[in-house]
DNA sequence: ATCCCGAGGG
DNA sequence: CCCTCTGGAT
């Protein structure tokens, strides 16, 4: 396991992602705070390119609660039937977006602890509507942060609890609101899982991973 | 620890 | 073919 890396490398490193990139934005498609929570359930273990393949029909005819219990679990099941897990998926959203109406006015609520009261929402996904849309700087670890905090040593941990913690410890509070979507980005296209981009890197010189047999 | 589960890439 | 993709519930 790679070292924890200091605070002025990790300040320098978010100096350069913010100079790069000022507004970093998240890729998965979504036109309210409803239609972000139900894209951001359907993307467990999915690409975002899947997940907004599928979405673009299904927010056209269900961008509420409300319409999509009108659609029902087996017209759901429909739309989302190439995303991964989608049977799981399809019962999640429709139980959710019932505890919206019956609980929540139809809502979004913005505390992590009835986000992740709702069946399919768990601390990543919770984590994820607290930032995007109630811009809250709460760290989301999925895949790609654990793999780029672990590799870097920006933010070291043995699971993704632990590398949350390490986020919120050591990465400036002035950059904590878009750390997520920065170091996600990083992962998605240079420090990819399989033959990271070295040579892409804009971070390479202050970076502990050390690229094996190529 | 295991199951869920399809698309895309290498 | 195998691995990866913004995990969650049991």
């Amino acid at each position: 396991m790679a070292k924890q890396m200091d605070y002025k490398t990790i300040r320098e490193i978010f100096r350069r992602f913010h100079e790069a990139e000022p507004e970093p934005k998240g890729e998965l498609n979504h036109v309210n705070a409803y239609t972000l929570v139900v894209a951001v359930a359907l993307s467990a273990q999915a690409t975002d390119a899947g997940v907004n393949k599928a979405t673009a029909k299904l927010f056209e005819i269900a961008d509420s609660p409300e319409k999509m219990l009108a659609l029902g679990l087996d017209g759901l099941t429909e739309h989302i039937k190439t995303i991964g897990l989608f049977r799981q998926k399809a019962k999640n959203v429709i139980r959710l977006s019932q505890i919206l109406v019956d609980e929540y006015g139809g809502e979004v609520p913005n505390s992590r602890a009835a986000l992740q009261g709702l069946p399919g929402v768990g601390r990543k996904t919770a984590n994820v509507v607290l930032n995007m849309w109630w811009r809250y700087p709460a760290q989301a670890v999925d895949t790609h942060i654990f793999r780029v905090g672990n590799r870097t040593g920006i933010a070291v941990g043995k699971d993704v609890n632990a590398v949350e913690r390490a986020i919120e410890d050591n990465v400036p509070v002035d950059y904590a609101l878009h750390a997520h979507h920065w170091l996600i980005l990083h992962g998605r296209y240079i420090c990819v899982a399989r033959k990271p981009k070295c040579g892409a890197c804009l971070i390479r010189d202050l970076c502990q991973f050390e690229e094996k047999t190529l």
